[in-house]
DNA sequence: CCTACATTGTCAGTATGCTGTCAATCAAGT
DNA sequence: ACTTGATTGACAGCATACTGACAATGTAGG
């Protein structure tokens, strides 16, 4: 008796991986953008946001590399936060190339206000899971998606963002 | 002593299941077309795809609500696949407005020619955890993407693909 | 029949995300 | 100093994704 060929049905993709992690990902931003609606904010943008205020001074880069986010993006997303006045782009003394990234006052008071409306978000996310479960989804994810690291074309490189430090401007 | 404000670093962002969902879609996409580069095809296109080979003579509302994917974003997803002669589209004589999709011959053949490279994508995205925890991640991710579903804007409704029975052309 | 409402496909506009390319600039070795 | 190679920011092009709007068509009620 031959084995049947895999797929066939649609039932045999709702349980596939990469069919969940792509609605998990579609129900996460929609909950996201629900939560944060009053601040015009996504959650990419958010990202960026704590990355700049938590590395004043970083550059396009390692800022990409921070929050592993793709580099040819990233600059669109840099020019929506500018013209929203949420962060400033400064041209870098030591190098000619490079524009260092400031959060502005005004997107330091944004990240002050949206953290409830992000915390809630994150929140409702896993709400329908018992606390234990959550726990444990979180933990194989973070392994997860840490084991994975070096498969997409931007690799997360937390330390990369030190290595501005020590030619502060 | 008042508690810290939430975020203020990057280590907090990591661990959130915002973070984790994005992270984990972009890892398992990039292994979905490093795999199946030699066809040219997209997790999304496989997905409308296996539908269309599913419930033949299916309409595009109906697969986005099948797929639980955009409607507005489908369009431009069938067009491609019509472009590349994997799909047919119709028009229905009960309803001059709905146009019914088929798989043509090419389509059927890349179906089946794609599987095994889709089969190792959706290996190589969970390779890096022990068998156990790769059955308890995929139930809770499941279960939470299911109790979730109302919540994006195109929740799955996979009965809706039956209600083009029973009108066959 | 006619009107109010719903459905279908399409489109414009915005925002990620990826691949690949380019000029300007910098760094390192000769 | 000069050349080679790497880095930085920018961009073009493609492919999801979502919001909101629209005309054409269908349907149900009066």
């Amino acid at each position: 008796m031959p084995s049947k060929p895999t797929p066939l049905t649609m039932d045999a993709v709702y349980a596939k991986p990469g069919y969940l992690f792509r609605r998990m990902q579609q129900i996460a931003v929609a909950i996201f953008v629900e939560e944060c609606r009053t601040f015009d904010t996504t959650p990419v943008q958010y990202a960026a946001l704590v990355a700049i205020q938590t590395h004043p001074g970083i550059d396009a880069t390692r800022l990409s590399a921070v929050i592993a986010f793709d580099r040819s993006t990233l600059g669109s997303v840099i020019e929506r936060l500018e013209a929203k006045g949420l962060i400033e782009r400064k041209p870098a003394s030591h190098d000619k190339r490079v524009k260092l990234l400031y959060l502005t006052r005004a997107g330091a008071k944004l990240l002050r206000d949206i953290m409830p409306s992000v915390d809630r978000a994150q929140a409702r996310m896993l709400q329908p899971l018992k606390p234990a479960d959550r726990k444990v989804l979180m933990g194989l994810l973070a392994q997860l998606v840490d084991l994975n690291n070096e498969v997409s074309r931007v690799p997360l490189r937390a330390e990369d963002a030190l290595e501005h430090l020590g030619r502060a401007e």
